[in-house]
DNA sequence: CGAGTGTCTGCAATCGTTTGCAGAGATTAA
DNA sequence: TTAATCTCTGCAAACGATTGCAGACACTCG
């Protein structure tokens, strides 16, 4: 392991491992950079500093600037944010990767924070609570300066403390009860009012819901919404037909309409909060035998990729996932540079794609 | 800031913003926990590092963890990385995270990690050289401890350099052309075997091949391999049926397949390098009126989440994308546990998955 | 009783930056 | 000529941990 190379071999001594030969020099650092250019390793900071630029020399700043990027001076954001407490570090926490509604958002965001000098750290909780916790415990005591965080539930303990502790935050696609949180969120209510008009539109009168699961604030408002507009568009109230599943996926979804099935067969159409929960129903419908959208109409949410080529293409609503990204990574940088600032909450409205899911109800 | 709390509010000065009534007492330090327990901040540093555990004794061991606890002590990783260099800190570098292998392979890399006290950072490069070489830049300046790598290309001089430099690095998915890189990758010679066989089986003679971009180790493997094994299987080669997209995309995907019409117009089968690839091609030959499969079959690679519900349903290849994180992610811990350890590569085994965009060569 | 041996804990330097403060010159004003 | 002002740079103390070294102390043994 301790091999001498490349220096002139005579003059190393042997009993150096200092130059083995896998051995890389050490990355300069503002010492070096100091020295070599004669002066003080302050100077050096201040003239890499973009607020402290101003007060050295422009011509020793010159000089210095040269030397940095002839060393391939690179400074060490660790002792920075050791001693400035700002890290340039953002978290981003989410429940399911998997998910194909957060890829888009991640990857717009981290672009968007990137360009702005931040750099990501991802956790996702796999929805759990205690790894939520853990993930967020975890990106506190490596001192980011803010977090994006699309996993909260409608009380969120975890996230209460981070906005008590003053932790700048953004929520994204869903958010907590509380109100006095920032986030960037889809305006749920418009789009259950467009799903449901639609399916009215097309003569649909007995419309199922299989809503998201109620600890989330899109389960909850898309839920709401749909007996709401049900009751404003003069349709009678219904409990019987709308169900909450237990989690944001095909299986839960299947498992809902299921429950719905066995209390009533009299609807012509499921209205879903989510695709996944869309396909699920799908799923249900297939294996009894009930074809979409011939004798059942179903409708999702959030336009996931590839939907538009599954076999019925998907009727649901559209969201910009893109624009969630980059709006919430936006927010937060805002946060970060003013955090007196007043909270915002931006709401970004979803139009309705009409696909092969949705059909006139087949009189019966 | 300077900011306690807690102190009687009658001693505060009512000038002095410090000591704002909303301010968080700062979290507390390893010195905070030592004058505690009335002993010196490294002792406390020994009973909190399970190496040095046991040069304390029990007893006062056991005194130190209660007051840490009671203080909810969090040690801080910046001060403790830049004092041993280690960061516990990984970066995740991939093409795309939108691309639905991706997901999944980071989630789980993630996962694996965590779980060994290990975060991740990530960045996505949008495909770019240039914001791959930004990101690793990035990452090595913040000191991490390793890298996964998913945006490799053959001939890749930023991992080169990642290598030379030392930096802990495995390849996932893809590859590059220099074998002494610790990787976990797909069997392609197997997967594009098993695909050829399926439609010799079939019937299929007159077999076109839309490949990935040359400069990735998959789209070269498995070009090649198409190209190898129709002579072995016995097919006279006929290059002018096999073609490179510049990219992994539908669009690209479907480029390639028009360039492949205008040449040739008497194959029977799309064999693709990759399904997004294959979603092209099918949209290809929709768009000419060809039906898939019934005149002309395809398939894919990867088995993305939902292309067994496409319309045609995808016959492709699936590989164990959770297992490629997992495993990514533990060859990235093993060679940063023994950097000197004789390096790994780990090939994962595809396996075929028939479904509705194959079927046997009409006459014609 | 003194030396030798171990066990436990403290000291202080270090990691790489940032930043309040002060001092050195240069320049201007009186 | 001297004082006052201004501009630039250096000093040194943080930030919060880790760790080689050495000292303190208790104990054993000859």
């Amino acid at each position: 392991m301790t091999l001498p190379l490349q220096a002139p071999m005579l003059l190393v001594p042997p009993c150096c491992a200092a130059y083995d030969r896998d051995m890389v020099p050490p990355p300069a650092n503002i010492k070096d950079v100091a020295s070599r250019a004669g002066v003080h390793p302050s100077t050096v900071s201040r003239v890499l500093n973009p607020a402290t630029r101003s007060m050295v020399s422009d011509r020793l700043a010159g000089r210095i600037l040269e030397i940095a990027e002839e060393l391939g001076y690179r400074r060490n954001p660790l002792a920075a944010g050791l001693r400035t407490r700002r890290t340039h570090t953002v978290g981003i926490v989410l429940p399911d990767l998997t998910n194909p509604v957060f890829p888009p958002i991640v990857r717009n965001a981290e672009h968007t924070l990137g360009a702005a000098g931040y750099t990501a750290i991802l956790a996702d909780t796999g929805n759990r609570r205690r790894r939520e916790r853990a993930a967020i415990e975890n990106m506190k005591s490596r001192r980011v300066d803010g977090l994006i965080v699309a996993a909260a539930r409608r009380k969120d303990p975890v996230v209460d403390e981070c906005v008590e502790m003053g932790i700048p935050l953004v929520l994204v696609n869903r958010t907590v009860d509380k109100h006095h949180v920032p986030a960037v969120i889809n305006d749920d209510e418009l789009g259950i009012e467009l799903a449901l008009k639609h399916l009215l539109d097309l003569g649909h009168r007995r419309i199922a819901h299989v809503g998201g699961p109620r600890n989330t604030s899109t389960g909850h408002t898309r839920y709401r919404s749909f007996i709401e507009l049900r009751k404003r568009f003069g349709l009678a109230p219904d409990r019987e037909l709308a169900v909450n599943a237990g989690d944001y996926t095909e299986a839960a979804g299947q498992d809902a309409l299921r429950r719905i099935l066995a209390r009533r067969r009299d609807f012509t159409a499921v209205l879903a909060a989510n695709d996944l929960l869309a396909l699920g129903c799908v799923d249900e419908l297939q294996a009894r035998g009930l074809a979409c959208p011939d004798e059942i109409s179903v409708t999702g949410y959030n336009d996931m990729p590839f939907v538009d080529r599954l076999d019925p293409p998907l009727t649901t609503l559209h969201i910009p996932r893109e624009e969630l990204g980059v709006q919430a990574a936006n927010l937060l940088l805002e946060r970060i540079r003013q955090p007196e600032a007043p909270i915002k909450q931006v709401r970004l409205e979803p139009r309705i794609v009409v696909r092969g899911s949705t059909a006139p109800p087949r009189l019966r």
